[in-house]
DNA sequence: CAAATGATTTGATGACTGTCAACATAGAGG
DNA sequence: CCTCTATGTTGACAGTCATCAAATCATTTG
């Protein structure tokens, strides 16, 4: 199994199709299904907090070390920037010691799109 | 206890402060607390569903007996409306036979917000 | 190679959550 | 008052999750 660039979950492809505004029309038990993963990968205030630090990022992307002082142990921040990733909101690259964590691209603009007022 | 347009959590209040958007700061321990909430309120596909429902409804009003056919049973739906109205989505309120809800103002556009591109 | 540093994986545990059946409540209409 | 319909609540149970300690893997450096 590769260590190198990480691969996500299908949730990339998820956005492609499924950015209907959540109230446009009403979701369907498949998309329904892949949106809540999505949420539920920011539903945790370490995740959130963890995907923020690296948002707000200049570059928008963070080593580990610079992001890790949250409150909790080392191996559970592991572990939420696994499911980060796992759920396609995180990418991960490994350069040297360190391991770098990133945005995926288009995240963000899907999730506000999910989000935006029809009327 | 009163029954009718049943209190919902601290979250409207929630949304008038905390709508900077995720990439343009850190969001502190207190911020990702909240935030994740909301978060988790939407990540559950059952609660998804019923909240896509609800907001695609004209006038963003819908009575339950509306929406109440999602594969679960209906004890089961009302926990999940009283976990949307818990965590400040939905608002609720009885007419005669039926308990009305609908989307709570301003949270739509509290979220986007908050996933709104900052580059 | 050996030691040190950064990060992930494994295993265990306590807490939380979605679900349903059974029961309770609220209003409408006989 | 009694019954019927529409919702909400309680209690129980199985499954999931966040967390940590310990072990492991990956890279760099002595």
């Amino acid at each position: 199994m590769s260590n190198l660039a990480l691969g996500s979950t299908d949730l990339n492809t998820t956005m492609t199709w499924c950015c209907q505004p959540l109230g446009k029309e009403e979701l369907s038990a498949a998309d329904s299904e892949k949106i809540a993963a999505m949420f539920k990968a920011l539903s945790d205030p370490v995740r959130l907090r963890l995907f923020s630090r690296i948002a707000a990022r200049p570059g928008g992307e963070a080593c580990v070390c610079d992001i890790q002082d949250v409150g909790v142990s080392q191996p559970t921040v592991s572990h939420h920037l696994r499911k980060l990733r796992e759920a396609g909101l995180l990418e991960s690259e490994r350069r040297a010691s360190w391991v770098y964590y990133c945005v995926a691209p288009g995240v963000l603009a899907a999730m506000a799109g999910l989000l935006s007022q029809t009327s």
